[in-house]
DNA sequence: CCTATATATCGACGACCATCGATCCATGTG
DNA sequence: CACATGGATCGATGGTCGTCGATATATAGG
């Protein structure tokens, strides 16, 4: 239905608290839609890696630490990208791709239940 | 690979960070796994009824709101339980179900990236 | 411009998923 | 015990996903 290559609001953006009363079925797919991102092994190594290294990766430097095709790599990442979790930097002919703290932080956010008073 | 009727260690009761230094394939693994029962807005919308409900719910209360058949929506609660978010009570003939709040408070901690110094 | 290298995109394919109707298995009731 | 009802499971089906090799696109250098 949704393609990630919209450009438009981006799922990270939103993510209405799973505690929230009003949670619509607008709401609910959008939300869905940012789990779905993370909901791949290879897709959650790369955020890990792209935490842990604390500054962008390039592309290059990536595909060899998760053991997969470059196609696939590339893959993964735009679905990151599209769900907010990810940006992308080009520099010359490499891409470089680093965490959006803060999507990871209104996550987190997500799943607080106790003072949500909504 | 992993099936969902396993009894053992439930996927939520895990979840190693997001920044954790050394993640596995296997902590990825199981970390994807308990963010594909996520995945779907029928499952996110049984997650938001369930933590507004602040009490346990009949299964029978529950399919008239999602629209959806009794036989998807059991199956879409084996996944959430499977995963550890929910938890299944027996009460006569009915079946109740709850949140699992530890395990949401697990997830959230999942993304805080700041004070993760491992 | 021609070549080399880095990414993105395309097309195909097998695996998995959400959904349903039908059926099975409990539990409670007359 | 027979029957009704709630819920789990089964089998089938259409759709989506992860993966790859091949190809396209873009940038940089000679």
């Amino acid at each position: 239905m949704r393609e990630l290559t919209v450009l438009g609001p981006v799922p990270a953006e939103c993510c209405v608290p799973l505690g929230a009363r009003g949670m619509s079925e607008a709401d609910a797919e959008l939300t869905a839609t940012v789990f779905k991102s993370l909901a791949d092994p290879s897709r959650v190594r790369i955020v890990n890696l792209l935490v842990t290294a604390g500054e962008p990766v390039c592309v290059c430097d990536l595909t060899p630490q998760l053991g997969l095709s470059q196609a696939t790599v590339s893959f993964h990442l735009k679905k990151l990208v599209g769900a907010g979790l990810l940006e992308r930097e080009q520099r010359g002919v490499w891409a470089y791709y680093s965490v959006n703290r803060e999507a990871l932080e209104r996550l987190a956010a997500v799943f607080r239940t106790k003072e949500v008073r909504g």
